[in-house]
DNA sequence: CGTCAGATTCTTGTCGACAAATAAAATGCA
DNA sequence: TGCATTTTATTTGTCGACAAGAATCTGACG
């Protein structure tokens, strides 16, 4: 059963973005399942607010793919596309690479200090063991490095791109439990460390080994899921 | 003077999108210049509708970058910055490769036709020295071809920096007048060409060349452009 | 003459309500 | 019982109104 979430009370223009941060975290983390409707009177009674802020954060994340909305029909949850991850990790690739690169090019030394704290978050996650909030620091981490590069064209897609892949990940991140994939963190150390000695080619070099290994980690987890499907 | 615009009795659900189609038409083509406060009852005025769907039309555009809004202030359109727009090439540049040689790998005969539909606007348009039309059909026809390489990441990258270029020409087309870039008819049809037989490392280097023609052609209108500046 | 505080105007953010459109249920008929 | 059609119910799209901030104006005071 779950407690009554309470809001507390907020500041005027604070409502959409409230709404929207919450939602946007239950859907990456699959709260909300794909495919699952979202009722508008639903959520303002769950907010405490009325249908308008909660439509306009539904706008919003329907501008980002997360949710689709059907004219006049219920809006639901994005679905993810099984069948055309191909294209989530042609695009995830080259992002890597892309904004690795330039982050070797355009990182400033304060750049350097941020992604040593999510390096430092994202190493501890794999000591605890927490699949979760490894998930969420190698998100941050690469994010930081495009904030690096200082394009916010690359930004925007790659983050979208990460999202994405958070849902996919929380989708089997049960199989992270077997082997500890600790040669990520000496990834990451290799990465920052080529960013900070901006050896541009090394940079990308080591950005696509790293994602070819999240590709293959995350296609090792599907064709397992698949299997196990097949024998039920 | 403006004649009055009047807008037909439209169906339930489409004066979002109405609203949506009619001010992104007007910002790319700079009929609402960069910096331009935008006013929601005005606009409801004016499509004879209530603020709702202005508002959320005014949401989806700057979930695009097209518009920003200022917390409890008026929404504006987006500035254009010339500082940062080397960051604009390298994604343009790179989406232009990545677009066309998808297409090569993944057209489908269909899109053939598709793409030289566009490429006879495009002729037309030189043709008939209308720079306007040459820039939306220019814009149209690598819409098209990212849709042949059907990878939905790139593609909506690609159309938002395509669009961010079209208000960007929008801005020196006067200087289109001087020499004809005819050049650029036979690049198409040599890129389509290439497409056409599947060859992709054809495509990458025929997509760079036409990107590095695009931007030194844009770079010469802003140094132009800075020139007189300075002369006044 | 400039500056600051208070009052006013103006624009936005939010609300509750109503009508259209669709989905679901109920009814009638073969 | 099965199917088509009407009726009901639910949910969305839109509206007009109100209140909170911000910008502007006014006037007093230094």
């Amino acid at each position: 059963m779950t407690e009554p979430e309470t809001f507390p009370e907020r500041r005027r223009g604070s409502g959409v973005k409230l709404v929207y941060d919450v939602l946007r975290d239950e859907i990456l983390d699959l709260v909300l399942p794909p495919g699952s409707p979202i009722d508008e009177v639903q959520l303002a009674e769950r907010f405490g607010m009325s249908r308008t802020p909660i439509r306009e954060a539904l706008v919003r994340l329907a501008g980002e793919g997360l949710v689709e909305t059907l004219p006049n029909r219920s809006t639901m949850v994005a679905n993810i596309d099984l069948l055309n991850l191909h294209t989530f990790f042609d695009a995830l690739t080259l992002m890597y690479r892309v904004t690795t690169r330039l982050a070797a090019t355009y990182h400033k030394p304060a750049d350097l200090e941020i992604l040593r704290a999510h390096q430092a978050k994202f190493s501890a996650a794999v000591e605890a063991q927490d699949a979760l909030a490894m998930i969420a620091s190698n998100r941050d981490l690469h994010a930081a490095i495009a904030e690096a590069g200082r394009n916010p064209y690359y930004l925007s897609l790659f983050v979208r791109l990460l999202d994405e892949g958070r849902r996919l990940l929380r989708l089997y991140y049960q199989s992270f439990n077997d082997r500890l994939p600790r040669e990520y963190v000496d990834e990451h150390e290799a990465i920052i460390a080529a960013i900070e000695a901006r050896d541009v080619k090394l940079c990308d070099r080591l950005a696509k080994a790293h994602a070819d290994q999240i590709v293959r980690q995350i296609q090792k987890f599907i064709s397992r899921d698949q299997r196990q499907q097949l024998t039920l």
